[in-house]
DNA sequence: AAATTAATCAAACGTTCGTTTGGCCTGAGA
DNA sequence: TCTCAGGCCAAACGAACGTTTGATTAATTT
């Protein structure tokens, strides 16, 4: 039996998952259509059959991170809860999605400072949104309460940064200390996240829990 | 009269600084040999007269902008003094340096995950030496006057990411906002990031100066 | 049963890639 | 003055690039 009809999205999804596992690897540029159909198992034109291009198969990963990391950002942040609880809660969750998603991380942050024209307005569009949900949930109430002026523009790459150093650095520090990186779980790198930015490095693990 | 032997040293230094914007602004796999060496306004052939490859242009902006990185951990961070002053001082030069040599920074950032078998081991045996100054100069001292313990295989990507923030987002953020990044200064935004590392979020501006 | 649709394939398209070659020109040293 | 080395150049190299084409297959629809 021959379940052609079925295989539509199989193939689309080994191409699509081939490509996270290329693109974060050896980079968009450097991996080709060759090397990435053998490695998804598909012919060659299957690409362009289903995403159009390598850009178009590029703008899906993309989309499919940051329409992810959105969704956590809206889920933790938004509402009127404690600042730090709401920070902690989008922290954990958003490391959480970092680790799972580091493939697709890596894709999207070694590609944001290029200024391809056609992949330049995809990035703004979702860090508008971004900017826009972190600065009502955070930088405005930060303001009000403290009397700190962090702009969104800011705080955004500041905290995405931040949560994505681990993964960005991941096959770099492995060569430095393999045994040095391993050592800190990503909970733990979650926490000592949360630790550094509401109390600062010195700052202890019990007052994190409590409320300010 | 042909300043041949003079010109050495200018037409390397042009294609040098060519690459380097090159490589920034469209990533360093998309840039090809001859846009690059119209950029420079050299001949094809003389890059790999002088450089060897394109790889070997690579590695020399590479080992350019890590060896300078470098100078300033040494100049900022070895030493005696309180380590408060240490990480500020440090902070401040590190920031200062990724501003004047932001493409460079971009081009080491965009590469630093992908696993080209000859270019990750420069990028290790650099990040070995700042691993190291970190953990003896901030992580060591932190954990003997606090007791808090943050492993440098994890916080030199932390510092390193958080300081490059900026810069990595720069082509982003201006579609989103062009006020808003510009409102915060260099200056500004190093101050920023060593109070969050101090105190949090919302610690005040005058306890940073003083002494812990 | 015939027509249609969607997935798949091998093969080739024209282009661009990084690199190499071999010769030319000029200033410096013998 | 002759030699020589180094900066420079136009031209071409084979390989790899992303994409397109046209045919084939099998499941679905009419």
């Amino acid at each position: 039996m021959d379940n052609r009809k079925h295989q539509k999205t199989e193939s689309r999804e080994r191409i699509f998952q081939a490509a996270i596992t290329l693109f974060a690897r050896h980079g968009f540029a450097e991996t080709g259509m060759r090397e990435l159909v053998a490695e998804a198992g598909v012919n060659l034109s299957m690409v362009n059959y289903f995403f159009g291009s390598k850009k178009g198969l590029l703008k899906e990963i993309l989309d499919s991170f940051f329409s992810g990391y959105l969704v956590i950002a809206r889920q933790n942040l938004v509402g009127d809860d404690d600042l730090h609880a709401k920070l902690e809660r989008f922290i954990r969750s958003a490391v959480g999605y970092f680790d799972a998603e580091k493939k697709s991380l890596i894709i999207v942050i070694s590609e944001l400072p290029h200024d391809d024209p056609e992949i330049v307005e995809y990035k703004a569009g979702w860090a508008r949104q971004m900017v826009e949900i972190i600065n009502q949930e955070i930088c405005v109430p930060l303001a009000v309460e403290t009397g700190q002026h962090i702009p969104s523009t800011c705080f955004t790459p500041m905290l995405t940064s931040l949560m994505a150093s681990r993964f960005l650095f991941t096959p770099v520090m492995e060569k430095v200390s393999e045994s040095g990186l391993k050592s800190v779980t990503v909970e733990v790198y979650a926490k000592m996240i949360v630790r550094i930015l509401l109390q600062g490095i010195a700052g202890s693990d019990d007052e994190v829990t409590a409320d300010l």
